[in-house]
DNA sequence: ATGAAAGCGCTAACAG
DNA sequence: CTGTTAGCGCTTTCAT
């Protein structure tokens, strides 16, 4: 690979001289800057972005980190799909990790992204209190959260009203004569679970229904205990007649469960899925769901970064978008 | 962030001295390594990578890039997963691009890792002759090839027995009686198109069974290409009474325009698609496919590809993986 | 407008 | 066993 020398050379002026016309410096002589665009067509010259990124300091290094729970969730994959367009405008490289839900890999990868000193940080924290998160905020470097937040801390957040969601969606369910509705929840302790979960409990109440710890199971938001926990829920003495699941795995492997007993969906068994998917329409039968806007939030997320990046001190925004209920037929 | 010289001063030592501990080296004394790791436990250090990647030749740059065609596919999120596995077991990161099947995008994305310098590359072409990938392959960066090879190259690659695979799907429909047989592909110029192509017209002959042009229709390789082709072709004045169709989001697409026209499967319309999905057994109905093993491509890609950083002058392998009817109840 | 030279943070000879 | 020093490839004063 040719380098800013071997260009130096070949054009015949100095580093500086290559380094200005690549970096689009005003002060160069037109005719030395075709010299140089010359040479460096003739070499196929590109700059090394980890020795700029050595030199450049702030927001020029041309690459932002991007951390996700779970690159199997199609969720994430659509919030992914939104910061990748967004960067790709900017010129920025994503370095992406998947930390499958596990502290200790996300807390790699959050060290990875300091050592890789990426311009800025976007993350779905494991938890609300995630110390590698806050440290990271406090240590300056800009970034953004996306699906959870961090508790008390100056952070750029992207959120969506899982408790309105939630809350819709069990009340929907209500309104087609439920009592028994179960809650197949994600991880305990991850925030769009609690936060669901304040939603069913308060469309509940509303309604005057008791809630029956039985009817709440926690799981690792993934399709094993979707799949798993529907089946304990359905083979209890007194079964629920409605299933609110707390993610798009879950609900994918809940009816799993219900398909495999051969329950007929809504009438014996009614379900309705935290988040909806392209393909829900061809689901059996047509998914009910509450749908967030995954490529939105990604975007709105990377914006905001970028932002943050050129403006190190602007305010923090909290941005929450909203939840859509999408009626098909399984509830 | 404290560096290199900021712990070398903090425990009285050269920063050799401190480099050398935090590479592993043998050749010190115990004493000193444990001021040295007191001194980066009490300054939090983690040395730049960037700065590492810098000096470091060769295979020590603890990076490699990853090239996808589809983010969106959950085909290559498998595969994608499986990379991930692999390279974190090696302490490796990825630096991960979405081509989004534009050459122009794949293009760039390739100059980038170059320009990152990465120890090496898992790349789906965007076609078997590639310039841009083979011009990387002849440079000697090590890369290996995922789902579609290049054309006359020594590359490591991965793929699956597309022909078969494909001969397999179709010989099923016919052997359910069906002869009019429509192949809903994706995009013109991929490979896996026209192998997959190639199984289809093999299957035909075979069992005698004229191939009609009509009734081959390319696409996007998305779900609305899907959509829409699968309209076009149940609209003709003598429809197919079986789709075949050429990846997971073609089958997706094909699927919701089926519904939507109410036409019942198997009995009015079957199908079979190229790609398993975990949710197969979910979708209306339960989907006959055939299953690409995606993680292991993922993995053995990985594998091969830190089996040749390791030796660059290993000889190239070519990996053929199987495919796997899943037969369920669309056809 | 251009060049010389310092230095980003680190590693790897080379000495000692 | 440890320190000194020369770069890796680039950007950026500071001169000229």
């Amino acid at each position: 690979m040719a380098n800013l020398k071997d260009v130096a050379k070949l054009a015949g002026v100095s580093t500086a001289t290559v380094s200005r016309v690549i970096n689009g410096s005003e002060k160069v002589n037109n005719d030395t800057k075709k010299k140089v665009l010359k040479a460096v067509k003739a070499l196929d010259f590109k700059p090394s972005r980890v020795a700029q990124r050595l030199r450049f300091k702030d927001g020029k290094r041309k690459l932002i980190g991007l951390i996700v729970p779970d690159i199997q969730n199609p969720f994430y994959v659509d919030v992914v799909k939104g910061v990748e367009d967004i960067s790709y405008k900017h010129d920025y490289a994503i370095l992406m990790c998947n930390f499958a839900q596990e502290e200790a890999k996300e807390n790699l990868y959050i060290d990875l992204m300091r050592a890789e000193s990426v311009d800025g940080l976007i993350v779905a924290p494991v938890h609300e209190k995630d110390p590698k998160v806050i440290g990271l905020i406090r240590s300056g470097l800009p970034t953004v959260c996306v699906d959870r937040g961090v508790e008390d801390e100056h952070v750029d957040i992207v959120v969506v009203d899982n408790i309105q969601g939630a809350f819709n969606a069990v009340e929907l369910l209500i309104s087609k004569g439920h009592k028994r509705i179960a809650y197949i929840a994600g991880l305990p302790n991850i925030p769009t679970t609690t936060l669901r979960l304040k939603g069913y409990t308060a469309a509940l109440k509303k309604y005057k229904i008791k809630v029956d710890e039985q009817l709440i199971r926690f799981g690792n938001s993934k399709h094993e205990s979707g799949k798993r926990l529907a089946a304990e829920l359905l083979e209890m003495k007194n079964p629920p007649t409605a299933l609110f699941t707390g993610n798009n795995l879950i609900t994918l492997g809940a009816l799993e469960t219900i398909h495999t007993k051969g329950l007929k969906i809504p009438e014996e068994v009614a379900i309705i899925g935290f988040d909806d998917m392209p393909w829900s329409i061809s689901l059996n039968p047509p998914l009910t769901a509450v749908s967030q806007p995954g490529y939105d939030i990604g975007r709105s997320a990377a914006e905001m970064l970028f932002q943050r990046i050129a403006d190190p001190t602007r305010g923090n925004i909290k941005l929450e978008l909203k939840t859509k209920l999408v009626i098909r037929n399984s509830c």
